[in-house]
DNA sequence: CTCGATTGTCTAGCAATGCTAGGATCTCCT
DNA sequence: AGGAGATCCTAGCATTGCTAGACAATCGAG
């Protein structure tokens, strides 16, 4: 079955160049220049290709979304490795986090902004959020605080990061203080 | 001058109307239902006369989230003028500002989620933002801490009640915890 | 090697979107 | 009463996501 495999194998591989060059386009662009025209046409097929991997637009940000959340947890467990101390450990991952979200935007808004039609907090959630989630947990669990649920404690550390990396986006924070406002955020909500 | 006036008044009236019927239509269906035609035919006219109005579907988006910003200041100050102490004020206001986002998705959705064409965080920022920043400021300033920049404080403050709302909403966070995290972003972020 | 069947791809098209040009109608002042 | 000007609508454009149906390439059986 030689045949088949390979048949196989390039069209695994033509789905990775889809999810790649919607991502590109999107952070390039952004996500309203990912059409489904400009994609076939980046990728020299037509159409009709893509609906033959994915089931529409959606399922492409979602394959998206998977992939950056997938690369999240190895950078948040890149920086918070890296650091000695919980203090800096804490403050080695809100950093990493806001940085993610900005030096990837698009993608940041394939995970948390747009619907790629995944499931979230729900066992059905796909492995890279739910991993996702982990990194963030094994970090922010040994500051949660005596009688603090650390599943509850990341949740919070997290939608504050969360609304940080949304807001400084879309200049509605201005962007100057985002050191001040880690450091804020970090020494008050973690108990060191 | 008369007539004048009359036609004026009208035509405050039918741009009133329009907002209105934007913000329920979308309250009902969602901002993606909120097209142009289906508006025009609520209000008993028809597409261009949108146009003389607003530029586009983007400025009525801002002029709900305008609507919306002057509402959402109402309720907070309703919400911390009817509590004793610091702690209950900002509790309050915590609370406050996450059943508006609750009560109003689509609203929420205008004035911090979609792009309405406003200004943030600047001098040309319109005044119902501003406010609505300022009733979170009056609050959160007074326990802020020492050395602590009120302004930065609030920033930080919002923006993790951001991230509780939007992440809420989307089904990213179990819903039945709100409280607790609530509690936990008070009695941690707050100096009472 | 040939020929039908299956698989894969493309062309063409649909309905819906935001927005605009141009003409029709209606109103008001002289 | 009539013309100027404001007001509004019909009709249309380009673009969107998505799909049907025709066409071609490939594969397996004889």
């Amino acid at each position: 079955m030689s045949v088949q495999e390979r048949k196989q194998r390039e069209r695994a591989e033509r789905e990775r160049l889809i999810v790649a060059t919607a991502r590109e386009l999107a952070e390039q662009q952004g996500w309203d220049a990912v059409t489904t025209r400009r994609l076939a046409e980046r990728i020299d097929y037509s159409q009709p290709v893509l609906y033959s991997h994915f089931r529409g637009k959606r399922e492409i940000i979602g394959a998206v979304a998977l992939e950056g959340s997938a690369e999240l947890a190895v950078a948040l467990r890149a920086a918070t490795s890296a650091a000695e101390g919980p203090r800096a450990r804490v403050t080695a991952l809100a950093g990493a986090y806001l940085e993610f979200a900005e030096r990837n935007p698009a993608v940041y808004d394939a995970i948390f902004q747009l619907d790629g039609g995944l499931a979230f907090a729900q066992e059905d959630t796909p492995e890279p959020l739910k991993d996702a989630f982990a990194a963030l947990l094994e970090c922010l669990g040994e500051v949660a605080g005596e009688g603090v649920h650390p599943a509850l404690f990341t949740e919070l550390f997290w939608a504050a990061l969360h609304g940080l990396a949304t807001l400084t986006r879309e200049q509605r924070l201005p962007r100057e203080f985002t050191r001040q406002r880690v450091e804020l955020l970090v020494g008050r909500l973690a108990v060191l």
